[in-house]
DNA sequence: GGAGTTCGCATACC
DNA sequence: ACAGGTATGCGAACTCC
């Protein structure tokens, strides 16, 4: 038989002590399909160079060991010589075949100390990374699939097993190359507990939400509830229901909102009390919870997606929220927030406070389906970029994403893969010290009028590409063509380093990769598609993230000579930009690390661009300078703490009379409402009219609004992040005061958490700011000398200083006036 | 026990 | 453990007399 095939989910499984590769998709016609294909696990060993010769008697030699391990045995089924690439450098290799995936690194063990073997790899490679990596049957890509329907007996009965119609067994699959859209079937859901620990409360309500369905599901009494709500008789066939209920809409996705930190657990949990089985796998499985630190929920044959995991690892840094709530992303993606529901009445419910409760849990799942919709562009391209399975695609961090797109393009490069470090290299790499970063520019505080900034595109990844900086390519001593860095402290000894002119795999690849985000930008900017914007943001993210991947402890290709070599040259064309707009009579104010920032001294802007295509003429390689913007004006502060200026911290505005601000506390969000409003106001105030004049009347408002206690509480709450478990503090903040006192109160308190506290008068009860916190629904007075002293005379008097005025003058002069 | 200094911590920039 | 280094600035905790 033949039919269109898109592969979503991915599994393996064993029968008679095969691997076999199980796919979970769906057909053009919308069906649900669960493919099976069969997969020969491998790896390969590389002899040493005088032993290339004997490639053949080697492999003949491997081909009889056998491991026995838990009863099984394991053979090596067949090898193979092949001339192959391993860090760039042609090797002779024998391909080794085993009967199971997971005994391959059992086998590569057993034959370690062959004296002809250099090195052993590709054992270290999840089972499903091969298989993609081998048979191209790619993630989320349309195939023609050939193959037969199973039997009732076929592979022990696996039609039986799994909830699913039809079951095919893959013989051949062809990339359909035109078609390419997929709207995969997604289900929101939501639960609402009466304690947030998980295993110690009830699941009151689940909601779900999708195309065409949204539901509450509870066992909770409410006469004359919404329409949306299914009544159970008790919390055990609620879920019962909730189950029955996943199963009948036979979504691809499972979505939540950090279920794989709450809700899925909380379920699974729950029914551990109820005795039943969370069965929402298409076997009748159970969620299985991956081992770490953070624990991530498998259910079987479909893929649970939690959004805040995706959001957290790769989506954040395009976020202004500052939290990443539901609430709050919500707000910034969808325009829509979450319902109010005040928890504190959990106690005491009457009819109506069940009616908002219920509305409630259905507008999270509701907001949780659309987030999923927004985001699906961008993990539906992220997917087919790095071809690894949604599951991992939206649980990945950014150096897992640049280490998958390697792996799966390496065989181009007819290269074998660099093995993953094990604790022990892991343990020397984080041993060694940090290497030299890039370069900051000090700026003299003031007031500057008419500025330009230029910043590099992709500073680091051009870099990387423009002088061919890896692992593969790093040479121990400078070769006929090789790249020099320039002259650089590298663990105190002065260094140069060389690196071959030869390109290498991972120079070329994020060549490609930059090559490819222009070519999407460009594509983008014609027609404003959603995938398009995906496809180039990926890109993006997989170019920036890429230095960082040659210096992350963790990772196969790490060099720390190239990193640190990288960030040579970055210091080294900073600098010599930085000299060049001097040169070119510029009046250079800031720099950090990729940009330069500076005044143009009566030069026109048109001349300002012709010097920039000048420059970039001159750039080597892939490397361009970019022009950023110009400003009106700029302000620039001194240090709190000295007279020189303060590094990335300023505030630019431009004709239009947008703002830029940088590093000041109006960015902070440590620092109370009040605080980073009323900063706000004096920059903005300061940039448009060029002078303190007006900003001083804002700050004299404020301090007598202080004085007079006129401001509201909410506008003094100062939030702090809880980054740890409380008992590891060595140092007692206010706001480890603040978790404490919640602990008492028995407020949930977690690590991660943002604490809310302000300072209250609290007379003579030591004099630590800590001594003086109290929560939001405590009844204290505010301290004004603190919000005075602490939060808004700091904030703003740095910036008063340029002009030369003194903002505490003024604010005990506000003093002196009320006291008269 | 108060002033000065160091250190721990959170958060920002690029 | 889950990309890197550079930087500011608060408040606690220490040092010193």
């Amino acid at each position: 038989m033949r039919l269109e095939f898109i592969p979503v989910d991915y599994d393996y499984f064993d029968f008679e002590g095969k691997n076999f590769i199980r796919l979970i998709g769906r057909t053009s016609k919308g069906e649900r399909i669960c493919v099976i294909d069969s997969y020969e696990p491998d790896f390969w060993v590389i002899l040493k160079k005088e032993y290339e010769d004997k490639a053949p008697f080697v492999a003949q030699h491997i081909q009889k060991v056998e491991v026995k391990k838990a009863g099984r045995t394991t053979r090596v089924l067949k090898t193979e010589v092949h001339d192959k690439k391993f860090l760039g450098r042609k090797v002779k290799a024998i391909r080794v075949f085993v009967t199971n995936h997971k005994d391959a690194h059992d086998i590569a063990s057993e034959i370690g100390d062959m004296k002809e073997i250099e090195f052993r790899r590709e054992y270290d490679i999840p089972i499903i990374t091969k298989y993609i990596k081998e048979k191209k049957v790619e993630p989320l890509k349309w195939y023609t699939l050939e193959g037969s329907l199973l039997g009732e007996k076929d592979f022990g009965g696996i039609v039986n097993s799994l909830d699913m119609k039809i079951f095919v067994r893959a013989e051949n699959f062809s990339e359909m190359k035109t078609k390419n859209e997929f709207k995969p079937k997604i289900l929101a859901f939501d639960i609402e507990t009466d304690d947030t620990e998980i295993g110690k409360g009830d699941i009151l309500m689940i909601s779900v939400f999708g195309s065409g369905i949204k539901k509450v599901l509870t066992w909770k009494k409410c006469t004359e509830c919404q329409n949306y709500v299914d009544f159970f008789r008790n919390e055990k066939e609620m879920i019962e229901g909730f189950i029955k209920l996943v199963k009948e809409y036979e979504p691809d996705i499972l979505t939540g909102y950090f279920s794989d930190g709450f809700d899925l657990p909380y379920l699974k949990q729950v029914c551990v009390k109820n005795k039943i089985r969370l069965s929402l796998g298409l076997d009748g499985t159970e969620p299985v919870f991956s081992k770490g630190i953070i624990r991530s929920g498998k259910i079987s044959g479909l893929v649970h997606l939690d959004l805040f995991r995706f959001i957290s690892a790769v989506y954040s840094q395009y976020l202004q929220s500052e939290t990443l709530s539901l609430n709050e992303v919500a707000g910034e993606l969808i325009g829509e927030n979450k319902k109010n529901f005040s928890f504190e009445k959990l106690s005491s419910m009457s009819a109506t406070d069940w009616k908002d409760f219920f509305e409630y849990n259905l507008q999270d799942s509701k907001l949780t389906y659309l987030l999923a919709e927004k985001l699906w562009a961008d993990i539906f391209a992220m997917s087919h970029i790095i071809k690894e399975p949604l599951f991992d695609i939206t649980r990945d961090r950014m150096s897992s994403h640049v280490e998958n797109y390697i792996l799966h393009n390496l065989e181009r490069f007819n290269e074998i893969a660099e093995k993953r470090p094990v604790y022990e290299d892991i343990h020397k790499r984080k041993a060694l010290g940090k290497y030299e970063g890039a370069y900051v520019l000090q700026p003299v505080p003031g007031l500057y009028e008419d500025m330009c900034v230029f910043d590099f595109t992709s500073m680091h990844a051009s870099i990387i590409v423009s002088f061919n900086l890896s692992k593969s390519t790093f040479l121990e001593r400078e070769g006929k063509e090789s790249y020099k860095t320039p002259e650089f402290l590298f663990d105190g000894k002065k260094s140069v380093f060389y690196f071959s002119k030869e390109k290498g795999f991972f120079s070329e690849l994020l060549e490609e990769i930059v090559e490819l985000r222009k070519k999407y930008k460009k594509e983008y900017i014609k027609d404003r598609s959603n995938l398009l914007k995906a496809r180039s943001n990926a890109y993006k993210l997989l170019a920036n993230a890429s230095y960082g991947y040659l210096g992350f402890f963790g990772a196969r290709y790490y060099c720390r000579e190239a990193a640190a070599s990288t960030l040579a040259f970055v210091r080294d064309f900073s600098k010599k930009s930085i000299q060049r707009m001097k040169d070119e009579g510029y009046n250079v104010i800031f720099s950090d690390t990729d940009s330069v920032g500076f005044q143009l001294n009566g030069k026109t802007k048109k001349h300002t661009k012709e010097l920039l295509k000048r420059i970039n003429s001159e750039l080597p390689g892939i490397m361009e300078l970019d022009l950023e913007g110009f400003y009106d004006r700029g302000l620039f502060v001194a240090k709190r703490t000295a007279k020189e200026g303060a590094k990335k911290k300023y505030a630019l505005i431009d004709e239009k009379g947008n703002l830029k601000i940088r590093g000041f506390e109006t960015v902070r969000r440590d620092w109370c409402r009040l605080t980073r409003n009323l900063q706000n106001d004096v920059l903005k105030s300061i940039l448009k009219k060029g002078s303190e004049k007006e900003a001083s009347k804002i700050f004299k408002e404020v301090v007598e609004k202080i004085k007079k206690r006129e401001v509201d509480l909410k506008d003094l709450m100062i939030r702090t992040q809880l980054r740890r478990p409380i008992g590891e503090y060595v140092s007692e903040g206010p706001h480890v005061i603040a978790a404490k006192k919640m602990k008492e109160k028995e407020i949930p308190v977690s690590e991660g958490m943002l604490i809310e506290y302000f300072i209250g008068e609290n007379k003579g009860r030591g004099k630590r700011v800590g001594d003086k916190v109290f929560l939001p629904d405590e009844k204290a007075d505010y301290d004004i000398d603190y919000y005075l002293n602490n939060q808004i005379i700091p904030s703003v008097e740095n910036i008063f200083e340029v002009f030369g005025v003194d903002v505490k003058e003024i604010s005990q002069g506000e003093s002196q006036k009320k006291l008269f």
